[in-house]
DNA sequence: CCATGTTTAAGTGCAA
DNA sequence: TTGCACTTAAACATGG
């Protein structure tokens, strides 16, 4: 085998589909949203095979981000400059490649529209990340440093910081570390042939570690990930985009007093209780190894639903789970 | 005008 | 073989 040349590899394309790599991006940010330009930032910075041919990938990302339900957009706030939405995972996609493979998933995340106790509505993820940014925020202002990279807290709803340890699986350090798990190749059990070209790094620790060592198409390291998505919204997240005008396509529909996700719910939402559990059970502390018990799993319908009667959302309520 | 979003469609490859 | 996930292309809409 020859050894992985800085030239070798890493303009080649990296192990990862769109939707891991945009997962991984969003998931890298303290707000778990980050607008389309800073997307394709991250990608970018740390994938040197995507600094070119920038119109042909980006126009995939823009696809897959509004081809699928896992990706949600909130709108940005009225005070906050720039084009375009941000956008973030959906709360309940957990761990939507927990086969190990981030170039193919076993099934795709949809939201679908159910009868009633939608267990996690579009609304909850703008909510969720309300939350945690505020909870983040709070911490930050506490310790009075930069944000520690902590998306623990984030979908620890109780409030009470996890140790610190959490990490959403999509988080790059997961994604990576996780590959890399299974010294014995264990990781690979389950996992889709990465392609010869891209060797494993050799020691990527959860995190701190630098990805660069040993990863030929990825550039960056975790710990740079926070100056690489500076955090952009400061402060207040009640206010996000608030007004939500451009939301309704629907005249007489009813806005939820916080932000929502613009596609999947111009319906009535029913009011929602404070924190819905299921939603942090997804993407709560389940060590990277999670657990199949996610909500994820649901009752998957036979899907007469077609993906486009899922997109013409005009349901009443929202159901998530991963369809097939 | 350009970036951002949405949609449709066709082609590829993997896995059941 | 078939169905599904994914990629790519492209048309079109919208908004700054």
């Amino acid at each position: 085998m020859p050894r992985p040349g800085r030239n070798t590899y890493s303009d080649q394309k990296p192990p990862y589909s769109y939707i891991s790599l945009t997962a991984m991006a969003i998931q890298s940010s303290p707000e778990k949203m980050l607008p389309l330009s800073e997307i394709y930032k991250f990608i970018m910075d740390r994938f040197p095979y995507y600094r070119e041919n920038t119109q042909r990938w980006q126009n995939s990302l823009r696809h897959n981000l509004s081809f699928n339900d896992c990706f949600i957009k909130i709108p940005r706030r009225p005070d906050q400059p720039g084009k375009g939405s941000f956008w973030a995972l959906h709360p309940s996609c957990g761990d939507m490649f927990e086969n190990g493979s981030f170039l193919r998933r076993r099934k795709r995340f949809k939201v679908l529209k159910s009868d009633h106790l939608a267990p996690s509505k579009p609304a909850d993820a703008a909510q969720y990340l309300q939350q945690q940014a505020k909870l983040r925020l709070s911490a930050l202002a506490a310790s009075g440093t930069h944000l520690p990279q902590m998306p623990a807290a984030a979908y620890n709803l109780g409030g009470v910081a996890q140790p610190s340890g959490f990490k959403h699986p999509f988080a790059i350090e997961n994604i990576i570390a996780r590959e890399y798990k299974m010294p014995g190749g264990l990781a690979f059990s389950a996992m889709q042939p990465v392609p010869a070209a891209y060797p494993l790094p050799n020691q990527l620790t959860t995190m701190g570690s630098s990805l660069g060592t040993g990863w030929p198409h990825v550039y960056g390291s975790a710990g740079m990930i926070d100056s690489a998505t500076p955090i952009s919204m400061a402060s207040d997240y009640s206010a996000y985009g608030v007004p939500l005008k451009p939301l309704c396509h629907a005249a007489g529909q009813t806005l939820p007093a916080i932000p929502v996700p613009i596609k999947p719910t111009p319906a009535a939402v029913p009011a929602l209780p404070a924190l819905p559990a299921p939603i942090p059970t997804l993407l709560s502390n389940s060590p990277p190894s999670l657990s199949p018990t996610s909500s994820q799993t649901a009752t998957s319908q036979s899907s007469p639903a077609t993906p486009s009667e899922t997109l013409t959302s005009r349901a009443s309520a929202l159901h998530s789970v991963a369809v097939h």
